[in-house]
DNA sequence: ATCCTTAATAAGAATAATTTCTATTAAGAA
DNA sequence: TTCTTAATAGAAATTATTCTTATTAAGGAT
């Protein structure tokens, strides 16, 4: 009984994620294929990321202000956003919590938890042309 | 000169959302307001609580697969989403680490960072009814 | 108290982000 | 090679949010 296929699209979709740190939105994922595939449907963009996150391949982060952002890198780090411009990083210099997710499991009554952290703040350039 | 007014949608809005622990979309404000001021416009309602998000009177909270939600309560505190029923809840057993917004800045080029956590996991009644 | 300026509004159109629909294609088991 | 059906392309539909425009009303000035 088959369970899940192995498409063309899906493998170039996981390896366009994997390739890239620009945490690109659907949209850009779509965009950065449309050379090697040109009629991969944005549809099939979002079906395939959805997935991929939903079994931990990729991992999808909510950004305030900006459409889902998608991300193949798996080792736990952080991310931060302007709030001007939207410009969108990793953070690497401090650890992913991963007691945060058990003190949780054990003080609510969720299970399979984990979380995801975004800080927000005004990124250099953007500091500079602040006025007022 | 009249920087800002003081209008009873935005007192409403305001109360609205200060008055309950529902972490409302701007769509369920609307409609807790509907007996109230029943010809308050949706749009008003999104950018009231667009402009109180940004002064700091309430908070937005973005999160994967849900419109992004408000919460009037200002005291540090966590939240935390059900994956499968999208639930969310309060969860006030753990600090807000400002000490983090203060990593990022010194490690970090970003100012007036905050950060905000939202743990996603499987909740009580959603765990009852799983299979496989 | 009335006038005046313009910020804020209602209503609806427009846009952006994402999902759904349907006929067709192609994985991969038999 | 055949067969079943998961996955696709393409487009329509839906959802979330912002924008547009004529009108209203907040609140400072007269």
């Amino acid at each position: 009984m088959v369970k899940e296929r192995n498409t063309k699209q899906k493998a170039v979709i996981l390896s366009a994620v994997q390739g890239t740190k620009t945490h690109p939105t659907a949209e850009q994922v779509h965009a950065m294929i449309a050379d090697e595939m040109p009629n991969l449907s944005l549809g099939t963009v979002y079906r395939n990321l959805n997935r991929l996150a939903e079994i931990g391949k990729i991992r999808r982060i909510s950004v305030t202000n900006s459409p889902d952002r998608f991300d193949g890198d798996l080792t736990p780090h952080h991310h931060i956003c302007c709030t001007q411009c939207g410009r969108f990083c990793d953070f690497f210099d401090m650890e992913y919590n991963e007691n945060l997710d058990r003190l949780i499991e054990a003080k609510s009554k969720f299970s399979s938890v984990r979380h995801e952290t975004v800080f927000y703040g005004k990124c250099e350039d953007c500091k500079k042309f602040e006025m007022n």
